[in-house]
DNA sequence: ATGTTCACTGGGCAGTCTGTTCAGTGATAC
DNA sequence: GTATCACTGAACAGACTGCCCAGTGAACAT
């Protein structure tokens, strides 16, 4: 569960250039092959690392707008809340935070008019009480993961 | 720009099983290699696919607790709290949203406990005029993208 | 001290994939 | 009618992967 500074440059490093090989790997790491690949496995067994899927830009796919909507559950209703987002594409993430039946919601949608479709779709629910929603402008930081690794590296020096 | 529904699926047979070859998947997807190969480099170099970087879980790093703060911004300070949050390596996201000077911010910590470090962390900062913050508990949907590629892919034929 | 366990090293092997190139074919656009 | 484009099927050398092995060194328990 913990990774050491081995595991953090493997994923540092495989972050920064995915398609790199395990032989190539261990050369830039000065390790052998096979040090590399046992930590990849353990990392992947452990769950520390959950796959090498495809990064899709969803702006890239015609969705070059993204929103957050803040839903309001009607008590008893978040199962069915759920199962209903899940249906809609453009829910790319979902998740019950604190606060009463709370949910935020990652949406993405073709244009601002696209968006009120899309929130249409969303709200036109039985048991959503309430809904507000804050579009995205920047991104100053996109999703990221090499800092926290880094830092959990050195935290187990 | 617009996917066709090969490219539709590639990218989904791609996120399903990650480790598949170039080779294995003009197989499956009964077309000649050399289509699958120049259908992803057009994918990649589009900006569709940015890339294959290893999906890392930050719970399994050891950072079991995420949340979400929405900061409000002094006027024109924007610029700093973004380079300040740039520098938290729990700070796993940061967006600019609508509204005066909003921004939203993805965060890890180790524990409820570690949260508030955290947080002080990110609020520490002169410029930020309030700080919300909700406790993700569940997450029904965790991030996707291939309903919304298969929505893209079926749009376009 | 001794023995065990474990991770790492460096090597080798067969099988497979990648990157690239090529000529041929069909559909589409001009 | 012809140029363009994407796709096919094939070929090639080079590189990588998965897998195996014996040897080494360190940490740990006996």
């Amino acid at each position: 569960m913990a990774i050491d500074h081995l595991d953090g440059r493997i994923i540092v490093l495989l972050a920064r250039e995915p398609r790199i090989g395990v032989l190539e790997m261990s050369r830039r790491l000065g390790v052998a092959r096979g040090t590399v690949q046992a930590r990849l496995d353990r990392l992947q067994s452990n769950g520390v690392i959950r796959g090498f899927g495809p990064q899709v830009d969803p702006a890239a796919l015609g969705y070059p707008v993204t929103a957050f909507a803040t839903l309001q559950i009607r008590q008893g209703q978040g199962a069915d809340v759920r199962a209903h987002l899940a249906t809609v594409p453009e829910v790319l993430e979902l998740l019950t935070t604190t606060g009463s039946g709370d949910m935020l919601c990652r949406l993405v949608a073709r244009s601002n008019a696209d968006l009120q479709r899309v929130i249409d779709r969303v709200i036109g629910f039985d048991g959503i009480v309430r809904a507000s929603t804050a579009i995205v402008m920047e991104n100053p930081v996109p999703l990221r993961i090499i800092p926290l690794v880094e830092q959990a590296a050195a935290d187990s020096a």
